[in-house]
DNA sequence: CCGATAGTTGAGAAAATCTCATGCATAAAG
DNA sequence: CTTTATGCATGAGATTTTCTCAACTATCGG
């Protein structure tokens, strides 16, 4: 007699795991423990009488078993997973969900999707800001803006179009500027209170103030001083109550430098060497709401004025 | 923001119940009661915020949103039983699951298995003996021999072969007629003890006792009276112990006529409009094992020889 | 050498699932 | 027409499954 089938719910432990080559990503996608995720491995195991991973340490491989049970499992709960998400999406009406950073959504995104849903009234967008990467195996998730690589390396699962390229530029209240007397030089900079974004490059090799002066033609700044914040919107809005000069991401000082809340005091643009992506998974239906939303978003980036803010 | 994906077991609990069409019957598959399946379907429907089904009395329907999410889950859950199944199927060697009657078990296919050994001596061949009808879906089984129609209505799930026709033939013991006197009517079987098998014909409009006197020419049989057994093959030892007159399957006396255990008292076999066929699911990927199988039954059901039993 | 990381494991807690019993509304049988 | 049978619904409590937690092991990186 054939085994029973063993609880799905240790399939699915097994398909995330084996998806993830890692016991500690699954578990975070499942949203349990590694623990938890160890345990329903080994007991699949057990059931099955069948080791399914090689464990070496800190790391696991699929083996024989594995390799053979794998795909089927994964084709199997991704069309589960299709299944529930195409009921949602008709059930829903229109709904498009996107991930993006809490900074570029406060600060660019939101003033500007009120024209979004004036030009598509019956589509209902919903912003997921999250510092964390979202998944689109298990958030739900239909789009993402991601600050990546000018030209990333290309992903399986996910189709990408790069949006906007970024710059560093130096930021402040234009009362910090009366307050200390104007900028002739950046070396001028120097010498006033700095504010540091420290969300800027998580994670990464990072440009900060150091690059900035350096390509300003300025060494030997001591960055140990200044405000530190670790989101862009709060920083953004330190600058502009005066608090000091800020690096920032070009784009999200667009409309307080539209507004003179901000002003640029030294006009010097460094390029990020990356860029924000939209991001979406591969294979997705055609979805003429998100096709929307693509163009859209193109044609806002498009209509960005950044002569009288960069003098370009 | 989409709804967390729901419970597999709801999932699953409700691609059953679809499938069915019927609680009750999917309930029985996923061995539960009826009363936690309608608890899992109802707090899908409350997660998903969507009616899947249409109660009415004593049935349900799909609703237009069940229909939607059905198709992906059969797929998908279809597709996990398959990679559990192959990964099983490999982990095994061979195997052959196979599930029949008990009648036909032991007093047919049992008796002849040690050929089948012979030839494939690496193949272990598992009997699954059982009154219900196997499911293909839940019960792990490759193949099944089921008592049908002689040319029943397709399955959408199932292929099936005509192996052999059944016909019903009057059994007894020699010692019996050495007993009683020698038969020269049909007529003369009317007085003589009957063995009734209530197996034969489970819920439906059957063939017996009766309707073999009807064709006999012999009217106003009392058929209440005789032994009555549920299954065939206590029924067929009965006979062959002398109990008095069994109407049988030709097939399952076949053993027991060959060694002279059992005679034909009166030669008229009544065509029972049904056959024994072979069954197995479609799409189920071609398996050597199952056609070998197939090949070997049908060389053993040519082989019998029928003229020294029946004259023909 | 030390701290960080990934996987393991057992015990107990929490959550999910199930059984059971009762009820309702027909459909079928007598 | 009445009675019985059947399928689904439901709440409460029991049972099982899954999970967390804490401690452990064995590397890897700084």
């Amino acid at each position: 007699m054939h085994k029973a089938m063993p609880p799905l719910s240790a399939l699915r432990a097994f398909e995330a795991a084996a998806r993830h080559l890692s016991f500690t990503l699954a578990a975070r996608e499942l949203h349990v423990t590694p623990g938890a995720l160890s345990h329903q491995i080994r007991g699949l195991e057990e059931l099955l009488d069948v080791k399914l991973f090689e464990r070496r340490v800190r790391a696991i491989a699929l083996t024989t078993a594995g390799k053979q049970l794998y795909p089927g499992l994964q084709s199997g709960f991704g069309q589960i997973r299709e299944a529930v998400a195409s009921l949602n999406a008709v059930g829903n009406s229109k709904v498009l969900v996107l991930s993006t950073s809490p900074g570029l959504t406060s600060k660019w995104l939101v003033p500007r999707l009120y024209r979004f849903s004036n030009e598509f009234p019956d589509v209902d967008v919903r912003i997921s800001a999250s510092v964390n990467r979202a998944n689109f195996t298990t958030d739900g998730i239909d789009m993402a803006i991601r600050y990546m690589t000018l030209e990333p390396a290309p992903d399986r699962a996910l189709e990408s179009e790069k949006i906007v390229e970024i710059s560093l530029i130096a930021v402040c209240s234009p009362r910090l500027l009366k307050k200390h007397g104007p900028v002739k030089s950046a070396q001028d900079l120097a010498r006033l209170p700095l504010i540091h974004d420290e969300s800027l490059n998580p994670h990464m090799a990072a440009f900060g103030w150091r690059e900035w002066f350096e390509a300003a033609g300025v060494g030997s700044v001591d960055l140990r001083r200044g405000l530190r914040f670790n989101s862009a919107d709060h920083a953004l809005d330190a600058a502009g109550e005066g608090a000091g000069i800020l690096l920032a991401f070009d784009l999200l000082a667009y409309d307080d430098l539209r507004t003179g809340r901000l002003v640029v005091p030294f006009r010097l643009a460094l390029p990020s060497g990356r860029a924000f992506h939209l991001v979406w998974p591969k294979g997705r239906k055609a979805n003429q709401v998100a096709e929307n939303f693509r163009r859209w978003i193109k044609e806002e980036i498009a209509a960005l004025d950044w002569r009288r803010i960069k003098g370009r």
